[in-house]
DNA sequence: CGGATATTCAACCAAATGGTTGACCAATCA
DNA sequence: TGATTGGTCAACCATTTGGTTGAATATCCG
């Protein structure tokens, strides 16, 4: 017999801020974001450059990932500066981790993957 | 100055299967039926059972999150058992780790968050 | 001041999402 | 056989999502 408990207190109630984090991160170009911010803090144009949509398209995208929280905004003049959050993916981090109960990942793993998803870009 | 490639990789070519898979976790029905096969292999109608909604609802839900290769079904006799498939979780938290660098979450954070989170279901 | 730059707002649109109901199909049981 | 149980399918609906365009709002620069 299994613990139904867990159905509820998982589905009913406030909205779960998993929600907002899991559903920001399953747009790639909001992960496309996140990627680039990694690397450094951006202006919102700046963001928005290597992409093909419209920059209000990318405006909202970054609203989407504020209210996750995983990244701020700042408004420094008339430029608005992103800056990565990754705080806010411990919860998500955490409750992925419950399920799969992987060995420690590194930061190996993570060049490792991000060789195998990149295309050739090296030489264009 | 920053690398625009990280946006192309993420963003262009095939659907991107962390697409499904954060797709997929961004829905707290979907969470709570991980963490009920957390606990248990079960049928569909087992499955459906706490919860509010229809069986025909559920089922698409089961569906999705077998697409996203998060659960597997096999159906024997009559009855359908789902199945958790935790390592469907590896790439995306992999993702997710190479942004935080957390330090290696174990089990126990993991029951923590459960508590935490959980409303009194313990005196109803 | 006036013009350019940075960003958002508002209205709109197509497609996807999450749910419903009722019919349907398969397997079991009496 | 016939009724019941387990589960999906199909059509439908309301809402959300991800994008567009054009106008609006600041801010900086000469």
């Amino acid at each position: 017999m299994v613990d139904q408990s867990r159905a509820l207190w998982f589905s009913e109630g406030m909205p779960n801020d998993l929600d907002t984090v899991f559903a920001a991160l399953a747009d790639p170009t909001r992960r496309a974001i996140l990627a680039m911010l990694l690397e450094d803090d951006m202006a919102v144009t700046d963001v928005a450059e290597p992409f093909e949509m419209s920059l209000a398209a990318i405006s909202k995208h970054l609203v989407i990932l504020t209210k996750a929280g995983l990244i701020s905004q700042e408004k420094r003049g008339r430029v608005k500066w992103c800056k990565l959050e990754p705080d806010a993916l411990r919860a998500a981090s955490v409750w992925m981790q419950g399920f799969g109960q992987f060995e420690p990942v590194n930061l190996d793993a993570f060049e490792r993957f991000l060789e195998i998803e990149l295309p050739a870009t090296d030489d264009p």
